[in-house]
DNA sequence: CACATATATACGTATAGACGTATATTAACA
DNA sequence: TGTTAATATACGTCTATACGTATATATGTG
């Protein structure tokens, strides 16, 4: 992988994109759903950012079933991981950031959630 | 210092702005003329952006004589001060950081720098 | 004081990019 | 195959912000 500085951070300054990989860099791996409602914002708006983080090879997609999953790329340079980590650090306990980690776990009806015993 | 990750990662989505911040982290302390120099860019174009980092917090300005010195504000909070390290550590190598600092070094006649022995 | 140098700001313009809305695509399933 | 759910994209608009150019401010020096 080889992202510039430059386009992490104009990746960055995005609050949605910054929230989208805040809530990533906490679970790992979330579909469009799950960030929709997180986030509380439309679907088209996320998908547009989805698409330029995917561009910028910052977020990986795989599709599963009707849902697309999007993780953060694994094989980001240690400089790009650790300003993620420190970005993470930074957003710990601050609003928005900790309000959409709440409204995620609280979403009903998660897909991958198994959901009959 | 209370900046948040938004406005950090706003200043440094642009490139005058991480070149700039790149040098002061390398070198300490510059005035206006020396990075003006090293960046080959207008002075007004300059000054605005430093003006901008400023009122961040993210740049403190010193004046001496008649050159004001910027430098990066050493009571960031942890998580910001490693951001900007990681950034230094990704730009090591690359265009046009390399030779930003190359003709940082190369400039003649630099204030601070004792002319006559 | 006059003048030069260093730096900051003001102002109008141009443009990147974010947005809402509508629609296309893809998969699951009856 | 028709329908629904999940996601992606297209298109026109709007806004934040970067820019060039001109000018203001501040400092040093003769």
């Amino acid at each position: 992988m080889n992202i510039n500085t430059e386009t992490l951070f104009r990746m960055l300054a995005d609050s949605t994109r910054l929230r989208t990989l805040m809530l990533l860099q906490a679970h790992g791996e979330l579909c469009v759903c799950e960030l929709t409602h997180a986030l509380d914002l439309s679907q088209p708006k996320i998908s547009r950012h989805l698409a330029h983080l995917r561009e910028s090879t910052l977020l990986l997609a795989q599709r599963n079933g009707q849902w697309m999953y999007y993780r953060i790329n694994p094989e980001l340079p240690d400089w790009a991981e650790a300003i993620l980590q420190h970005a993470l650090a930074g957003s710990r306990g601050v609003q928005p950031y900790q309000s959409d980690q709440q409204a995620l776990t609280a979403m009903p009806n998660r897909p991958g959630t198994a959901c009959c015993a």
